[in-house]
DNA sequence: CAATCCAGTTGATCTGCCTCAATTGCAGCA
DNA sequence: TGCTGCAATTGAGGCAGATCAACTGGATTG
């Protein structure tokens, strides 16, 4: 029963959970695995896609990169994800490379396959919609981050974020810093320096990939300075 | 027959194309017409939005405000465009501000008129997906745009854009230069003498809003630098 | 037709982050 | 056990673009 076991993988992505089972088996009759190893490529910038992914387990970096050599990252794809989605709605190049950093397994979403589905049941439809729009969010912020927000703001801001997905103040880059920092729009160099600046303050500890944030109070206060803190002089 | 109108309204922007005349006429009875004078708010940072909306004529910014009073502009959308239809899809916040920039009419399409059409129309459902999926691929070029290029390439990357749409090279900015140069991430200082430089090296010529591009080739280079040229030096 | 306001320009200065360069530490491997 | 290579750190210096400030010109208004 390999198909079943497929169907299984694909029933625990979170975009397909509005999905009826029948339907789900159909859609796992149509897509293919793909196993890619740690440092393979998934696919490059520019290559006409008819497809999305869907990640079973690993981990796929998304990424722009500059002649210059410079590289931004724009996602980190980890397990029940899903990438590429808006390449089967759009005659366009794909504008993005992706890289697994881990040993990783991909569900190959066909588009024929997908267009089928969504003239038989509007929730797949639904589940579609509402994953490009989550990721439009994202985008937005992104956008938010990188032109609104400084260097200092961004690294804060993304060690919350981490923390807010697990557990208190314990959190583990999920990539090597010189990643971490691509995603965060600084160079390495400058990422270095931020979080010792911050370990110095005392705000965050940091032993290799792993970090305790220390102060979530002062932190957010980095990251959000809507209100000039509590504690500042508010006489003339 | 004023429903009758509408519909024609509706007929005529892009992402409803696909759709069947039918059902474009049982959208508009659900769609509300609203009319917002220049200078005016569509909607506001933070609300709660169950719809979404279609231009039929005006312009519209969509912007990011950062506390300092530093505004980013994502957009602005134009006659025929669509937009906020990320909110339909995701209990969320409107991330972003939306203001006239001249006298403006939208059709305001409620939730739950979408939620039954994507139901009998699969259509419907592709051209939302389409929408979407186009709005992700702009802003993914936005995020190029503010991480990897300079100021510089920005401003001749988007007056390229726009002589694209128009004819050969001859081009007028849709608002202000100070809202242009809040799209594309300077500030207007900046934007100033960045024109200032390219007219003085003869690239383009500005008269107010309207700015012709004498050197499309050259303007490309700058704007992708991906070959150092043809003419400089190859020797060591 | 002054008064006001806002868009735009221009100059002087400042600075956050990048660039370049050198060094350390650790992991994989012969 | 030493070699090789990549991740990370740290220092010194530079620059693109922001900031601050002053001024111009056109449009609106009482």
């Amino acid at each position: 029963m390999a198909t079943g076991l497929l169907e299984g993988v694909i029933a625990n992505m979170p975009m397909f959970r509005q999905v009826a089972r029948p339907n789900l088996a159909e859609l796992a009759r149509h897509a293919r695995v793909q196993h890619v190893r740690r440092g393979g490529t998934v696919c490059r910038r520019g290559e006409m896609m008819n497809c999305f992914f869907g990640l079973a387990y690993g981990l796929v970096k998304l990424s722009l990169r500059a002649d210059g050599g410079d590289e931004k990252v724009l996602r980190l794809v980890g397990p029940g994800e899903t990438f590429g989605e808006a390449l089967v709605f759009r005659e366009r190049p794909n504008p993005l490379d992706a890289v697994a950093l881990a040993d990783t397994m991909l569900v190959v979403f066909p588009a024929q396959a997908v267009n089928a589905l969504i003239e038989r049941d509007p929730n797949f439809a639904r589940g579609l919609l509402s994953s490009l729009s989550e990721r439009l969010h994202n985008m937005v912020a992104e956008v938010e981050a990188s032109t609104l927000l400084s260097a200092r703001q961004r690294v804060v801001a993304y060690l919350d974020s981490l923390a807010a997905n697990g557990a208190a103040g314990r959190v583990r880059l999920p990539a090597t810093k010189t990643v971490i920092a691509a995603r965060l729009g600084v160079t390495k160099e400058t990422f270095s320096r931020l979080l010792r600046e911050l370990a110095n303050q005392g705000l965050i500890a940091v032993d290799k990939r792993d970090i305790v944030l220390r102060d979530r109070p002062r932190l957010a206060e980095i990251a959000h300075p809507s209100a000039p803190a509590a504690l500042s002089e508010r006489r003339a």
